[in-house]
DNA sequence: CCCGATAGCTTGCATTGCAAGGTAGCTGGC
DNA sequence: GCCAGCTACCTTGCAATGCAAGCTATCGGG
């Protein structure tokens, strides 16, 4: 509990992390970069490079996305990452549990109001 | 990724456990147990004993909760927890991190449809 | 006196976000 | 040619934390 809520904060995107960068490839295939900058563009669930390049390896391993080379314009080749069939049912899957669970803690912090 | 989302729902858990639990202690002082109990009515943030335990532990380290030991009229002792004063303004701090990244992935997963 | 239920706690492990650092391709200025 | 700076990918080591499994201790009933 390094610095009281920041380190949380840390704690709580780890568990929605996967689910949104499978809900951003669900529009279409994105780069390992190109993720780090949309997130950014929501603080708070912004991330760094060494976090979402595992993260990809991860997804990619368990078979819910596969990547494809492709030759940038402007710099060094990228890698593009697509969802797969199984990917999509797993966005799906998560997508509900999260409502779910959003649902629930809502329930929890209104009830002790 | 053991068994595709049920281990992914564990890791859901991990950034909203800290906060349901303020978010119970804050209606009134609880003991472990009962926690688990209560809890448990929610399938999806229901946890075990060994989660808890440690939980409250780090809780109290960092001064969010206190303990008292109070008699049971049918079992062990119990030590019931409350939410100190820091620990409400945590809560309420947490509070507005969840709805913030709750928002901000719901908009994620609605943009992309 | 033992047995089941209740209550608290510990150990060891796996997952995963993250900072820091490393490699390599491309471009523009010299 | 060559170097500085940017982009893009990836790896290493660390810390946090959920969880299964197991331990201890109290109480009450048979």
């Amino acid at each position: 509990m390094r610095t009281e809520h920041e380190a949380w904060a840390s704690q709580l995107r780890k568990g929605v992390l996967e689910l949104a960068v499978l809900g951003l490839l669900a529009g279409e295939p994105k780069y390992g970069s190109q993720l780090v900058d949309d997130l950014a563009t929501h603080p708070e669930l912004s991330i760094s490079a060494g976090t979402v390049y595992p993260l990809l390896a991860r997804l990619a391993k368990a078979g819910l996305v596969t990547s494809v080379w492709q030759e940038s314009p402007v710099g060094p080749p990228r890698k593009y990452y697509t969802l797969t069939e199984p990917g999509r049912r797993t966005l799906n899957a998560m997508t509900q549990a999260f409502r779910a669970v959003s649902a629930t803690v809502t329930t929890i912090l209104e009830g002790q109001r």
